[in-house]
DNA sequence: CGTCTCCAGGTTTTT
DNA sequence: CCTGGAGACG
């Protein structure tokens, strides 16, 4: 069905060579929308076709919506069953070789995955342990310290050896909980392959071809991890000006490495289907600004299309109508579908007000981004009574429920489990069984009874949870054991709505729960790949249901996607170039413009920007100045609307509504 | 000793 | 707006 002719006739000739060449190292730059994701569906589809086996096969990727939609496609294209091909993140690939073979390093395979919130509270602990000032605990450092050090990506000086202590601290607590961190993921398989080449034998036995996207977002760890297994097929697909992952340690020049550690055929994909010739010309003059780039220049055959228009709403509030009344007038107008629409944004924080306006106008979205879901606080509540019940050792999300809902242990009682636990040298659970037991204890018989009987309960639910099916079912009766509503009621006495809100978000993740079990793919739904999968799954909620409706999202989490009409919000100095990213890198903002540029390209027909002329910081309302990367769009592709002038008797009538305003207040 | 209440603070992007 | 921490209170 995919025989060589109709392969040609689908493909442009680079794409065909790229789908074909399966056998050797391929380096394929694929520029903005140059059908990498058609190529990379195509060629495994080949390969299939070729009779290569799918359990030969290891395609990696950086985010889960990436994997999931890849899989997607190959299975629409094959109209296969895809049960042994594996399609994968890196750090879900990672959690895959951990399970089977950690406890090589020590480690019990019921470990634990922590996220960013499980880690602060360890450094947190650690830095109260070793009595760190608060000054010197700042957190935010600290975390990228740890992971810096972990990578190899910093070593040791005089400028931060006063945190070594705190880091051997964090190290040794991961393991006593029997717990790993993002990092680990990466860095642990890499060790373990290191340290036992049997492992590493194992899967370089069984995967034959390898194929690795968004190749540009490789960190050198991933690197690494991918050249272990590597024999001699390894395809990477990549664009260095698509690049905007460097903060956390990707690195293009992994590019260059690799054309140095294998043999390398090298093909270009130059030719852009998606966007109009305004938009990609648009796109072009801004990466041409970067000065350490592989040169390249995308074309386009689709015709010059719409200029780009630029908006300059008054402030953050305005903007989000303008969005919102925008896309209202073209889903009319143009009868498109609402998930026709992206709207892109450079922080997470400027989503409330879109979110707004969308509610007030009725117009349906979906946010990827924001507070995840599963960073909700009635979530992981649920979510470490879970983690605890998969692993006793937990720590950090024992301490976490052990008196939520409120079961009189205090500080007091956890200080005394930890000393007991130093004492002891164990862990806070086996240290609550010693107090609970042991003849001179130094617990009073009420903290015994406290601890005997949350004890009671974890273990009559770890029971139940661990055997047999119907996940869902059971977790439901524990919220309804714990009196997980009560606790709300009385938490949030003043505030019913959130309670209720609380709930449906429980009930939420139960029915998700539920889906997931009774996937006839799933073919192993027990509590331990369902907490290591939403622990690497925060954010992408990729629901059926997100059909028709409006794409709000980071520009972060739009690579790769493509929407016809395409709105970039906050188009501002300081939001992007963000303030931040140029204060770290000494005003270097060559990363800050790739990103302004993967926004661009996001485009397929109609691209609208918009640049606020203030917008409010953390209280404080401040003039700003549009971002420098507007002016480096060329001119004749773009139409401006100066903000209209504000008239005497709008000025009156804003004074009108300030005084209603206050009355309302009053 | 545990809980309740009030107050300050809040970093860009993500696995 | 919401969370976490410090201190008062029971």
């Amino acid at each position: 069905m995919l025989n060589l002719e109709t392969l040609k006739d689908e493909l442009n000739p680079q794409q065909f060579k790229a789908v074909t060449t399966t056998e050797g190292a391929i380096l394929i730059i694929a520029g903005a929308g140059s059908g990498k994701t058609r190529v990379i569906t195509f060629r495994i589809a080949h390969m299939l076709d070729k009779g290569i086996p799918q359990s030969q096969i290891l395609a990696l990727t950086f985010t889960n919506k990436a994997a999931k939609e890849m899989a997607d496609r190959i299975k629409s294209l094959t109209q296969k069953k895809l049960q042994n091909l594996t399609v994968s993140t890196f750090h879900a690939f990672g959690v895959k070789v951990l399970r089977a073979d950690i406890d090589k390093l020590g480690y019990r395979d019921n470990f634990s995955i922590y996220d960013e919130t499980d880690r602060v509270s360890l450094i947190k602990e650690c830095g109260r342990e070793l009595k760190f000032s608060p000054e010197a605990m700042d957190i935010y450092m600290i975390g990228n310290l740890i992971s810096n050090i972990k990578t190899g990506r910093k070593n040791w000086d005089s400028s931060n050896d006063m945190y070594r202590p705190l880091y051997e601290s964090y190290q040794e607590g991961l393991k006593l909980f029997n717990a790993v961190d993002f990092d680990d993921l990466i860095v642990l398989p890499i060790k373990l392959f290191k340290e036992h080449p049997e492992v590493l034998a194992k899967y370089r036995e069984r995967y034959k071809y390898i194929m690795v996207d968004e190749f540009q977002d490789t960190s050198h760890q991933q690197y690494e991890f991918m050249h272990l297994l590597a024999d001699k097929n390894v395809a990477v697909v990549g664009d260095d000006d698509q690049s905007i992952y460097s903060w956390r340690g990707a690195d293009y020049q992994n590019i260059i490495n690799f054309e140095h550690d294998f043999d390398v055929t090298e093909i270009r994909l130059e030719q852009n289907y998606r966007s109009t010739g305004t938009i990609l010309e648009a796109a072009n003059g801004v990466i041409s600004h970067n000065t350490n780039r592989k040169d390249k220049k995308l074309w386009s055959g689709n015709g010059a299309g719409k200029p780009i228009e630029i908006f300059m709403p008054e402030d953050e509030t305005d903007e989000a109508d303008f969005i919102a009344e925008s896309i209202l007038g073209i889903a009319c107008e143009e009868k498109r579908k609402y998930d026709e629409f992206g709207v892109l944004m450079r922080s997470n924080s400027q989503g409330r007000f879109i979110e707004e306006a969308f509610l007030q106008n009725n117009i349906p979205y979906t946010m990827s981004g924001g507070t995840s879901f599963f960073e909700r606080k009635e979530i992981k509540d649920v979510i470490s009574y879970l983690r605890v019940i998969a692993n006793h050792d937990d720590e950090i999300n024992l301490i976490r429920i052990i008196n939520c809902p409120r079961r009189g242990i205090g500080r007091a009682a956890i200080q005394l489990l930890n000393d007991e636990a130093n004492l002891q040298g164990c862990s806070m659970w086996n240290a609550m069984i010693s107090l609970v037991q042991r003849q001179d204890s130094p617990a009073s018989e009420t903290v015994k009874e406290d601890f005997s009987d949350f004890m009671k309960i974890i273990e009559e639910h770890r029971q139940k949870i661990l055997t047999g099916r119907g996940l869902s079912q059971k977790i439901r009766q524990l919220i309804e054991d714990i009196n997980y509503k009560d606790h709300l009621l009385t938490e949030y006495s003043k505030n019913e709505k959130a309670v209720r809100f609380k709930m449906k978000n429980i009930e939420s993740l139960l029915n998700s729960i539920e889906v997931w079990e009774n996937d006839p793919d799933n073919d192993n739904p027990n509590i331990f790949n369902y907490l290591n999968r939403i622990t690497l799954m925060s954010r992408d909620n990729d629901d059926e249901n997100d059909k028709g409706k409006v794409n709000l999202m980071t520009i972060h989490a739009s690579k790769g996607l493509e929407f016809p009409v395409v709105f970039i919000a906050g188009a501002e100095e300081g939001l992007i170039p963000h303030a931040r990213s140029v204060e770290e890198n000494n005003g270097d903002v060559e990363e800050e413009r790739r990103l302004f540029y993967v926004a661009i390209t996001r485009a397929r027909d109609k691209l609208f920007i918009s640049s606020c002329r203030k917008r409010r910081h953390m209280q404080m309302v401040s003039e700003i100045e549009p971002s420098r990367f507007l002016d480096e769009i060329p001119a004749n592709l773009v139409e401006y609307h100066e903000p209209k002038t504000v008239t005497i008797e709008e000025t009156g009538k804003m004074f009108g509504d300030f005084l209603q305003q206050l009355k309302s207040q009053m």
